[in-house]
DNA sequence: ATCACTTAGATTTTT
DNA sequence: TCTAAGTGAT
């Protein structure tokens, strides 16, 4: 145990971590350990860093055991980088100390909040399934009988989806998928919900036979584990909890939903009794997860929630020097989060703007990159990217002749969108494909990193697997013959699965009873076929195993025995990677985001910076198409809207949004491009058409603008930053 | 203003 | 495949 004036000094000297400077960050960090707190963190405030400053505050100053502290995040990544940080300072002190480093903090509950509760909730058999497996399940429920082709579901479906053209089977799939999630994470009544929803019967028919389902597997999916984690706390049955836990962190706090803020509030109690504190951390300006069932408000009203709940009063601290940006880009921030008038009227709380603090004494004006066309802008970009990355001088100058010099020594860059997927469904390609494509031509050397963009289902070694078993479960085409509602890609990546099979391996084939499959021996047979390819490369092993695991978890979860029929391995198995559903966690590959070229979503950046970031605001968006309006200028709520208002009817949550839908939808576009945007340490970007700056000459019109949230509308229709001559142009 | 014909684009984010 | 904006003529 050390004084509070000797920690402060200590990390000063072994941290290089100087919080006397900042007095929000000194309030944060020397709190005593009863004192509830509501920190509303701007970008590159050094959010993670007080945290684990907290951390080390509460166990070296308050000798507070590390087993009594639980800390949560948003995503894996964010709570493994904060694990990481927390035991590789804690090491350095206590070597600074001269004392052997205590092994508890190895022990430190961190994680997902997802994470911890599988912790308490799995036990013996029962274990949580990924979204493919449940996707495979739902497609079995629904197939059944041939309720996929029932009248009034395909009705209600596109009412939710909003969609212009019909509704395919993988869209009623996912539709029910998450309007059951939602009703999980709301918390809904769903007795009652099923009692005012005659029309939907069949909707609930489903529902109650998929979970039906997962209650006889033993299964779990994301919505019950949350569920069951609740349940257990509300019976105060987690007694180590209920007997240990003092201090609660939470970061990201903005993109809780309610069933976690429930779970969050129990936990507080738990703190509150045993005299220690709840935190909760977070930016209603980040907030990104609605379609999650996430609710800003939850957190904008956080003060209000708990003190009415709990009798907790928590502290609130703003942090709103921001130690990443240089000052330009810290002003088009202010900026840009200003442009829209009705924006900050949504939020209850009075953020300040956000102060730089950048130790960067470079500082550039901010960047537009805009083209004619996506093959000029890709050349262009390409270049720049190749340039930069180089450590090559690179020039830049505007239509008036300005200019000014960059250079980097190997900078990090990151190339974000809405999309990373290089191909779109309907096989156009995107930026994605383009800047890839061409950067690994022009050199080879050169690792562009797009985990999420690649289609793993048109992989050679994916292609192979799935051709064999293509072609023993249905040989004579007979099934394939049947599809119905799929969409256009998905017919192709089959066609493409059996040529590819065709031309590996000549006539040999795979012989199976169609009746009565065990996909466990079907797969180990196809094995030696693969192996080549499997010793290939590193990447193909990662899909080989990626896919074979995926295709046994999924068999174990819909097979009634150990078998399948031929009909089942078609739909529940091969249709659902074809469209795509087989996700690639990052966490499979080695990799450093500081060395190789990025390209991103703006979601999968969120807590990310780099030297150089790309922002794409409209390299597909050519004219004022209403059908391209939601991702610049929505007309409307949208599916997140409907489902979101469908289930609140019958829950508790309590603030449904007095916003009209439109108006969430704007604030959504808003907060999404105010996370690209503060991504960047040193230079930023924007590209996209010319038709962004300039709109676009119709032969009767003058040039017909093109609203857009990106580049500087607010929803008023006024183009604050009318043609984008706030930027460098060039 | 109205009609028939041509053309571009279709959501997506994650535990 | 389906939709709505744009086009060109009346």
């Amino acid at each position: 145990m050390i004084s509070q004036e000797e920690f402060v000094e200590l990390i000063k000297t072994t941290l290089n971590r100087d919080i006397k400077s900042n007095y929000e960050q000194n309030e944060a960090v020397l709190a005593p350990v009863n004192e509830d707190q509501f920190i509303v963190a701007g970008p590159g405030s050094g959010k993670t860093t007080t945290l684990v400053l907290k951390i080390l505050k509460f166990y070296f100053v308050d000798d507070i055991n590390i087993e009594n502290i639980m800390v949560t995040t948003f995503t894996k990544k964010a709570a493994r980088q904060l694990k990481d940080k927390t035991i590789m300072w804690a090491k350095q002190i206590f070597k600074q100390l001269d004392k052997p480093f205590d092994k508890s903090f190895n022990n430190i509950i961190t994680g997902t909040l997802d994470g911890i509760a599988e912790d308490y909730v799995a036990f013996d058999d029962m274990s949580v399934i990924d979204n493919f497996t449940s996707s495979a399940l739902m497609m079995q429920t629904l197939l059944k009988d041939d309720r996929i082709n029932d009248k009034k579901l395909k009705q209600f479906v596109k009412r939710m989806n909003e969609n212009q053209a019909g509704v395919s089977s993988a869209q009623i799939n996912s539709i029910i998928l998450t309007l059951r999630e939602a009703m999980y994470e709301n918390m809904a009544d769903i007795d009652e919900l099923e009692s005012r929803s005659e029309r939907e019967s069949l909707l609930y028919e489903i529902i109650h036979e998929y979970n039906h389902q997962l209650d006889e597997k033993l299964i779990v999916d994301y919505a019950l584990l949350e569920t069951r984690f609740y349940e257990l706390l509300n019976e105060n049955k987690i007694l180590k909890l209920e007997n240990n836990l003092r201090v609660l962190l939470v970061d990201e706090y903005q993109d809780t939903n309610f069933l976690q803020e429930q779970i969050y509030f129990k936990l507080a109690e738990y703190t509150k009794n045993n005299n220690g504190s709840i935190t909760v951390v977070g930016d209603d300006d980040q907030s990104l997860y609605r379609f999650r069932g996430s609710n800003v408000h939850l957190f904008t009203n956080y003060e209000q929630r708990i003190s009415k709940k709990l009798d907790i009063h928590p502290k609130i601290i703003y942090l709103h020097t921001n130690y990443r940006s240089t000052d330009t880009i810290v002003d088009f921030l202010n900026d840009y989060i200003n442009i829209d008038p009705i924006y900050r009227q949504t939020s209850s709380l009075n953020k300040p703007d956000i102060i730089s603090q950048s130790t960067n004494t470079n500082t550039y004006p901010v960047v537009g990159l805009f083209r004619n066309n996506i093959e000029e802008l890709t050349y262009d970009l390409s270049n720049l990217i190749y340039e930069l990355k180089k450590g090559e001088k690179v020039e830049f100058r505007n239509e008036y002749g300005e200019n000014f010099k960059v250079q980097f020594d190997n900078p990090s860059i990151a190339v974000l969108l809405n999309s990373p997927k290089e191909i779109n469904a309907y096989n156009r390609k995107r930026l994605p494909y383009f800047i890839r494509n061409t950067l690994t031509t022009r050199d080879e050397n050169m690792v562009i990193f797009n985990p999420r963009g690649q289609n793993i289902e048109a992989t050679d070694i994916v292609s192979l697997i799935c051709g064999l078993i293509l072609q023993a479960v249905d040989s004579d085409m007979k099934l394939e013959d049947s599809l119905r509602n799929i969409p256009p890609r998905t017919h192709d990546i089959l066609d493409h699965w059996r040529e590819f099979t065709k031309e590996y391996m000549d006539d040999e084939k795979l012989i199976v009873d169609k009746n009565n499959i065990n996909i466990q021996e079907v797969l180990s047979e196809i094995e030696n076929v693969c192996m080549t390819l499997i010793d290939q490369t590193a990447e193909n092993k990662i899909y080989y195993d990626l896919i074979t695991e995926t295709i046994i978890q999924t068999s174990r979860a819909i097979a009634y025995d150990d078998t399948l029929t031929a009909n089942q391995v078609f739909w529940h198995i091969l249709i659902p990677i074809a469209l795509g559903a087989v996700e690639l966690d990052d966490d499979l590959f080695d990799i450093d985001l500081d060395e190789n070229i990025n390209i991103m979503s703006i979601h999968q950046a969120k807590g990310l910076e780099f030297d150089v970031v790309i922002v794409d605001v409209g390299s597909d968006i050519l004219n004022n198409k209403k059908s391209s309006a939601f991702k610049r200028f929505p007309e409307k709520g949208g599916k997140t809207y409907n489902i979101e208002h469908y289930v609140q009817r019958c829950s508790d949550v309590g603030i449904i949004n007095d916003e009209n839908p439109t108006d969430a939808a704007f604030d959504e576009l808003i907060r999404r491009y105010f996370v690209a945007y503060s991504r960047s340490k040193t230079l930023l970007i924007l590209c996209g058409l010319n038709s962004m700056r300039h709109g676009y000459q119709g032969n009767f019109q003058d040039s017909i603008k093109i609203p857009n949230i990106a580049t500087g509308w607010n929803r008023n229709k006024i183009w604050v930053w009318e043609n984008l001559d706030n930027l460098f142009n060039i």
